[in-house]
DNA sequence: CTAGATTCTGGCCATGCGGCCAGAAAATGA
DNA sequence: TCATTTTCTGGCCGCATGGCCAGAATCTAG
């Protein structure tokens, strides 16, 4: 039996717990990233982490909320690594180029959190069969682009664009380069990121013009 | 007992076959376009089709077959609607903006078509595992787009980038272009795509000091 | 030391899937 | 008309999966 300490809010966890949860999803990382979403079944993220199948589904409400754990992990990582060093930077223009190209650091230490984001994104459904992570659940993501686009513009820093597709369009790009990478190896990771940070300065700049 | 046509080279088809294969592919599409390719079982695409599931075994060696088959379709229906509209632009920053702006114009009566695409991209196996369709099975395609972007810069019209990171990040675009409109059906997609054309056509661009 | 709470094991079960097949039905052609 | 080929039906089979549970093992506190 499991104890109850869902009475209110968050669960209660213990030390021993949390250190289970925690290896589980580093597992459940490593085998997504080596064989794939559909074939990472609960039995094999177990054997992997060299422990017993029914250990998952008692630190683990399901397959669904393991996978949402992992999401959010991985998410909590990258914004911890990148957002300050945008924040650091001075005007808007240097910004949309630190973003892309500190998040390109920050993965090129994590290979496979970024394969196991990418097959968790595409594969996740939730039981009806809708997309458990479409655009909208990205809103969030999506926002703070379109914030820094906006007040970009308002300071004259960008062209007049539609910030909502420059973000999708931005999101993208990035989310194509750690694909291209993830299926070779060899790729130039860095140098992909300054191709993009140059392309996309280049797309939102205010012309001279203007 | 299925007749053996397949001595050498393609197998001949009658038009009975041609006709049910025809049928088949376009309620596959419809399918997973509304449920997803994991709920698009063979029992559940026979039945909108109004046949039965053996069918489908018998015209198709197996499920794999079936979904490259409508990769196949929809990629030439593609190919014969925009290939043409971007060889009649007279220089290389039009082409660009072409490529964008046919390819959008020519899906928007084609939603299900580029939702199913979609899916059968992501979710596609091979047995052993491997996707179906990488950025190397996608190589045509990409070195069409390269192509475009060599020409154009020995031509002087573009800067000097990278044409493979240029490809990705322009297909890229355009894939999220659409999915973003598969999933906000009331989204603009000529808006959208005009946008994505002023931003490549600004990203590639050579620079008046150039 | 001992009783109770916590954590783990290993296997069972229902479900849904794709492939397959024997025989029915339909089309073909002489 | 009738033999032969082509096409279709409906169900069966093996397989893999995620969830679940009874009982064992381990830890903790009094």
């Amino acid at each position: 039996m499991r104890p109850e300490n869902e009475t209110d809010g968050q669960p209660k966890r213990s030390f021993i717990e949390q250190a289970r949860r925690a290896q589980i999803i580093a597992a459940a990382v490593e085998v997504i990233a080596e064989v794939g979403f559909v074939k990472a079944s609960l039995a094999r993220i177990a054997a992997h982490a060299g422990i017993s199948k029914g250990v998952i589904s008692y630190h683990f409400a399901g397959k669904e909320e393991l996978m949402a754990q992992i999401v959010t992990q991985v998410y909590s990582d990258i914004s911890e690594a990148v957002v300050p060093r945008i924040l650091a930077e001075e005007n808007h223009n240097a910004m949309i180029r630190r973003h892309i190209i500190a998040v390109a650091e920050h993965m090129s230490g994590h290979r496979d959190q970024i394969a196991a984001l990418g097959e968790i994104f595409s594969h996740l459904r939730k039981d009806n069969g809708e997309p458990y992570f479409d655009t909208d659940s990205s809103a969030p993501l999506y926002e703070g682009l379109e914030g820094l686009y906006r007040s970009g513009q308002e300071s004259g820093a960008f062209r007049d664009f539609d910030p909502r597709v420059m973000a999708v369009t931005q999101q993208s790009a990035i989310d194509a380069m750690f694909a291209y990478w993830v299926a070779n190896p060899g790729h130039d990771l860095d140098a992909h990121a300054a191709e993009l940070a140059e392309l996309f300065d280049r797309a939102t700049r205010a012309s001279d013009t203007d």
